[in-house]
DNA sequence: GTCAAGCATTTGTCCAGGACAAAGATGAAC
DNA sequence: GTTCATCTTTGTCCTGGACAAATGCTTGAC
């Protein structure tokens, strides 16, 4: 018999849950409810585990952590059963609909080369503008309902980078205006959004420096400074808790030089307040007319 | 006057420092010695978080933080004081003496056609073997000695990346075998091992199928199973908690199955003692040394 | 029926202070 | 100098309490 049983710290790598959060569940509502080993130290079971992350998926749907902890485990299976695919959806012709089951097929080849057609056929500007935010958000949802797994999110991602990556490589990279320096902080590991911005900019003739994902604040800052950088632009996915970004943005901004703007964008600034001092960008688009009035306003 | 605070969950994002570490600190050092807000919540000066930023990089060093934090601010001024730069180490003609001082002055375009250039002139593989493998080590010990920051580190593996990425890119993807899944574990995001064994093995006629970095030990599981996969290969860098790995590698051995060989490398695992059913590779070349053997047992 | 304002509940994250295993340093014996 | 045993340091886990912010619910006005 192989019961494999998990610390709470290899929980938290496994679910993104928190110690904090999973301790409080535990108490509150009795889930999940961990074995202890010999030193009386949490031990998870892998089946109470693979209910965290169950759990956790719903909640991206809205559902509250009350409700599903303390449902039964049928109602919860019965949430959590992937819906019988509407397969009239394709009738819509997008792009997401040939392309997610292909995803879910397991035929890399396929999507690569689906993906590499289209790029082609569209053009890059028109491709990350219409195909590949769809697809990220198709993708996106279809986690959320259990459609596909976390593992084929994880293939899309890295077929659509380098695809991303080889176009913008191919781009010329001028010495051109404005400088921009694009990154992510901390938690926040998504890397599209910060490839389609630097393909919509350097398209536009402007320069991108990315730093990659995940850099910690006062890093952006200096770089931001080191690199002489008109604009340094962040990218938030609707999985970066949405409680600490307006913080974080101020806390940057007051690193930053005044001359220096910051914008912020992706699927996790749709909902928020936009403060005076940072320019939220809510749609891909806005990243476009946020560079013509820059140049406006520096006339360039 | 900008006084910036930080609660204690931005401190663990921009140290590394996990909550836990940091209140233990405060109770047996004094230091961080954090002010309290209107709650009566930690809220750390920017000051005291540059100081944690310092302590920590002095630490890959093998100081202890019983030293650090206690020893006077001036002290610790002198440990972390960029030593002056041996330039004769210049003399060995290596490429890291080249493109380290390149990093250091923001040239980017340098940094980029020198990578470029050296790649052409090397050939793929030696490139990987040589030339990669040194400036990763080169770059991470150049942090460790604060000549360059964290944000030079990320301008350095980008332009590195997108090389890899393109290099990879224009070679031909057959049906090789073996089929190798390669990826990350959650909180390793080191991802220029994983580009360097690809590119290694692909050369070599294999099938590298990536997830990119920070896959939860299930979804590697699934995604070695979907796939058809005959070799997952984990990499970990060097600031990986070493106390971490052997266990994550246990549990992920009881989940693939049998036929599935589960390989480790990177800097993380040089000082490590291997189990029976994990392949430990502590340099680079044992990975295509691995790839042959395989192929001997497998009668390819 | 719709909307806004006020109230109640839920939820994540913080706190203190204790405990202890694992890793690292130190010293004794050979 | 090397090996083994002991002491010290250090990170992470524990319990149980607290509370702000977010969310949901109710009431009342139009």
């Amino acid at each position: 018999m192989n019961r494999t049983l998990m610390n709470i710290a290899a929980v938290e790598r496994e679910t993104g849950l928190g110690k904090d959060t999973l301790r409080v569940w535990e108490r509150r509502y009795g889930f999940p409810r961990p074995e202890r080993d010999q030193y009386g130290e949490r031990a998870y079971p892998l089946d109470q585990v693979e209910k965290l992350r169950l759990v956790k998926r719903l909640m991206g749907q809205g559902l509250r952590p009350g409700r599903l902890l303390t449902a039964s485990d049928a109602d919860l299976a019965q949430l959590g059963a992937p819906v019988a695919v509407p397969e009239v959806g394709a009738a819509e012709g997008g792009v997401s609909a040939t392309l997610v089951p292909l995803i879910r097929q397991h035929d890399l080849p396929a999507v690569s080369n689906a993906l590499r057609q289209t790029l082609h056929r569209q053009g890059l500007q028109h491709f990350v503008l219409e195909t590949v935010s769809v697809l990220n958000r198709a993708v996106g949802e279809a986690w959320m309902r259990g459609e596909i797994e976390v593992f084929e999110e994880h293939l899309y991602t890295e077929q659509m980078q380098a695809l991303l990556r080889q176009a913008i490589g191919a781009l010329p990279q001028g010495e051109g205006q404005p400088r921009v320096l694009l990154t992510t902080v901390p938690e926040e590991q998504h890397v599209l959004g910060l490839l389609m911005i630097e393909a919509l900019l350097t398209l536009e003739g402007a320069r991108c420096i990315s730093l990659g994902t995940q850099t910690p604040l006062a890093d952006i800052a200096l770089a931001a400074k080191a690199q002489r950088v008109d604009i340094v632009a962040l990218s938030f996915s609707a999985a970066f808790p949405s409680r600490q970004v307006l913080p974080l943005l101020k806390q940057l901004r007051a690193r930053l030089e005044g001359s220096c703007d910051l914008w912020a964008g992706g699927a996790g600034v749709e909902r928020l307040r936009a403060p005076e001092t940072v320019r939220l960008m809510r749609h891909l688009p806005d990243a476009l007319e946020g560079l013509a009035s820059w140049r406006r306003e520096h006339g360039h």
